[in-house]
RNA sequence: GAUCACGUAGCUCAGUCGGAUAGAGCAACUGCCUUCUAAGCAGUCGGCCACAGGUUCGAAUCCUGUCGUGAUCACCA
């Protein structure tokens, strides 16, 4: 049974744009949540499209499709109203009341009453998170896991087949980096008392001092520029000269380097689980590189890639030279990416989507890979999608290693500490750590969310550290709250034909109704966007209402009881709502806060 | 220099692929706890939607230009 929404759809599609997929496409009917019900009605249908037909008679046509509709839908359809350009439908009561008893009907399954689960047959694999195995995740893995998992989970909820897939870089110049100073400068000793991520993160960056260092004594005594100065460089030597043992599996390079990596993930794995985050996919570039290597050398028996003068592959994209393999054949990073595509095709055969999140100083990363297929002739050309999203930035620049000084942070874990520290100390009641962890991580996450993938966040402590508000807390504080209403009574005793629904229920207890009926558009749109920030907004225009609702009506002491009844069946909607979309968000649920 | 994003209230952000009177939160100031969780609710204050043109019945939204911020610009990953 399709929605009223839909079903009013068909009938303007009828009435007006038969054959034009164009304006078909540009219909918008939507509940209305934001404007007075009494005036502007429960539905508007924004009718400029007829304006395109014959612009003089849009009144009469909007009439016409008036009648129309409330011919057709005279169920539920009792009046409706033609204001400025749009046509608004104003919705008997009964409509709402048929919604709610599907609720009851449902047991309260939000997913059952408004997705019906269908289309499990088209997969989709999403790429999130990222991590090169030589530092802790930070505030940039952050934005991106979440936005990953988030997108991930809303596919789930519409019901398509989705992977969550992680790639982890494990090879490279920047694990050489700290396979040396492990080797240089510890001794090859492991310091059990650290994180093991923290742990290789601090190799990697005593790496990088000790290394700048030697380049600013180079520069100085030859008086030569900082890039030049990497050629004279003793440990640069060193690095390259460790990648090369590696591929070529020499020495104890292979050895540590399992060692470090399996520090790592170890720490990796820490940081997930505290973020609720998993993956059903994990690959390492250092099992996918060769596939692409190899990609790369048969492109150039078909002349599709070419050789240049000193003997690396390159390819031709917008009429500049971009280099696919390193003249001493060592691969590199896109490399590695068509290997890991490669891989990916093999493993999963066929896949409807394929989503890269990664962030946007990529965009001209993925058009040379995008291109490369395209031009290879693999038919997933279609199916590829970078999801881009802007940077974190600290301190107004994009969060890199190198900025890192003494007593900033830009670690997920660190971030985390930071927060339960403050929730600690801003908190009325005592709790356990546990639950300000959860306070704290659900306070994060939705400060990430929160704001559209498309705009950079300056990452300032302060606006995480917001607990009043537009705040994870405040969702997690208006779930706490129905919950413990509906535990002081069990709803499971309540005999619902006993309640007359369409005397008692009213204009707030409707409005309350009308805003979850907008999930549908709200899904569509976070899709099509591919923007979670959407669901954040909702949630939160939808925990004010019912906090609204809250102060202004008593629920349980009231001594009607089947008006007590509808109430308590509407917050039983909504708390099973926003554990719904709390759990597609990641945001922890607390019963008590 | 080129390319791509973004510029909305003091601050952090919404704004439905052009439509009804530009919306929230924070901060500041008022009210509301002997009654279901006051981490809340109700209200006041605050906007030349960066600037200038253009497109049309109609622009925060589309186009062009200018300015500002950031990212990228290829043998780093």
């Amino acid at each position: 049974m399709k929605d009223l929404i839909e079903q009013l759809k068909d009938i303007y599609i009828k009435k007006f744009c038969k054959y034009n997929k164009e304006q078909r496409n540009n219909i918008n009917i939507l509940y209305n949540n934001y404007k007075d019900n009494s005036i502007y009605g429960d539905i508007n249908i924004n009718i400029n499209s007829i304006f395109f037909l014959k612009k003089k008679n849009k009144n009469k046509l909007g009439i016409k499709l008036g009648n129309k509709i409330k011919k057709k839908l005279k169920k539920y359809v009792y009046k409706y109203e033609l204001k400025s350009n749009y046509l608004n439908i104003f919705l008997k009561k009964k409509y709402y009341i048929n919604k709610i008893k599907k609720f009851i009907k449902s047991n309260f399954n939000i997913q059952k009453t408004i997705y019906n689960k269908k289309n499990k047959k088209k997969r989709y694999i999403i790429e999130f998170s990222s991590p090169n195995s030589n530092k802790p995740l930070h505030l940039g893995h952050l934005r991106n896991i979440l936005i990953g998992n988030t997108i991930a989970n809303i596919y789930n909820v519409i019901g398509f087949n989705v992977i969550k897939s992680q790639l982890i870089n494990d090879r490279g110049i920047h694990i050489c980096k700290s396979i040396i100073a492990f080797k240089k400068f510890f001794n090859k000793k492991i310091k059990l008392n650290i994180k093991g991520d923290h742990f290789v993160g601090i190799l990697y960056f005593k790496f990088e001092k000790e290394f700048q260092k030697e380049i600013k004594l180079i520069s100085k005594k030859y008086n030569i520029k900082k890039n030049q100065a990497i050629k004279y460089s003793r440990l640069s030597k060193l690095v390259n000269n460790e990648l090369i043992n590696w591929e070529k599996k020499k020495g104890e390079s292979i050895s540590i380097w399992k060692k470090i990596n399996k520090l790592v993930y170890k720490g990796f794995s820490i940081t997930y689980k505290k973020l609720n985050v998993k993956f059903d996919d994990i690959l390492y570039e250092s099992k996918t590189y060769l596939l692409g290597k190899n990609f790369i050398l048969e492109g150039l028996k078909k002349k599709i890639f070419f050789l240049d003068k000193d003997k690396s592959v390159y390819f031709l994209y917008k009429k500049k030279k971009i280099i696919l393999l390193r003249n001493n054949g060592t691969s590199l990073y896109i490399t590695q990416e068509i290997g890991t595509l490669l891989y990916r095709i093999k493993k999963y055969k066929k896949f409807n989507l394929l989503i890269y999140v990664v962030g946007n100083e990529q965009i001209n990363h993925f058009k040379v890979l995008f291109e490369i297929i395209k031009i290879n002739k693999l038919l997933i050309y279609n199916k590829l999608y970078h999801l881009s999203y802007n940077t974190v930035n600290f301190l107004g620049k994009k969060i890199k290693s190198r900025y890192i000084k003494k007593n900033e942070f830009i670690f997920i874990d660190d971030l985390i500490c930071i927060m339960n520290n403050y929730v600690k100390h801003k908190i009325k009641k005592k709790k356990s750590d546990k639950i300000v962890e959860q306070i704290s991580l659900g306070a994060i996450k939705y400060q990430f969310i929160k704001i559209n993938p498309k705009k950079k966040i300056d990452f300032n402590i302060n606006n995480v550290l917001k607990i009043k508000g537009n705040t994870g807390i405040y969702i997690q504080y208006t779930y706490a709250r129905i919950y413990s209403i509906l535990k002081k009574n069990n709803l499971k005793k309540i005999k619902f034909y006993k309640t007359n629904f369409l005397k008692l229920i009213k204009k707030n207890e409707i409005s309350i109704i009308r805003l979850i009926l907008e999930y549908k558009t709200i899904i569509d749109r976070i899709i099509k966007k591919y923007d979670p920030s959407i669901l954040t907004n909702y949630i939160y225009i939808i925990s004010k209402k019912i906090n609204n609702f809250y102060q202004k009506n008593k629920i349980l002491n009231i001594k009607n009881i089947y008006k007590r009844n509808l109430r308590l069946i509407i917050c039983k909607i909504i708390l099973n709502f926003l554990y719904f979309n709390m759990k597609i968000l990641g945001i922890p649920i607390l019963k008590k806060i």
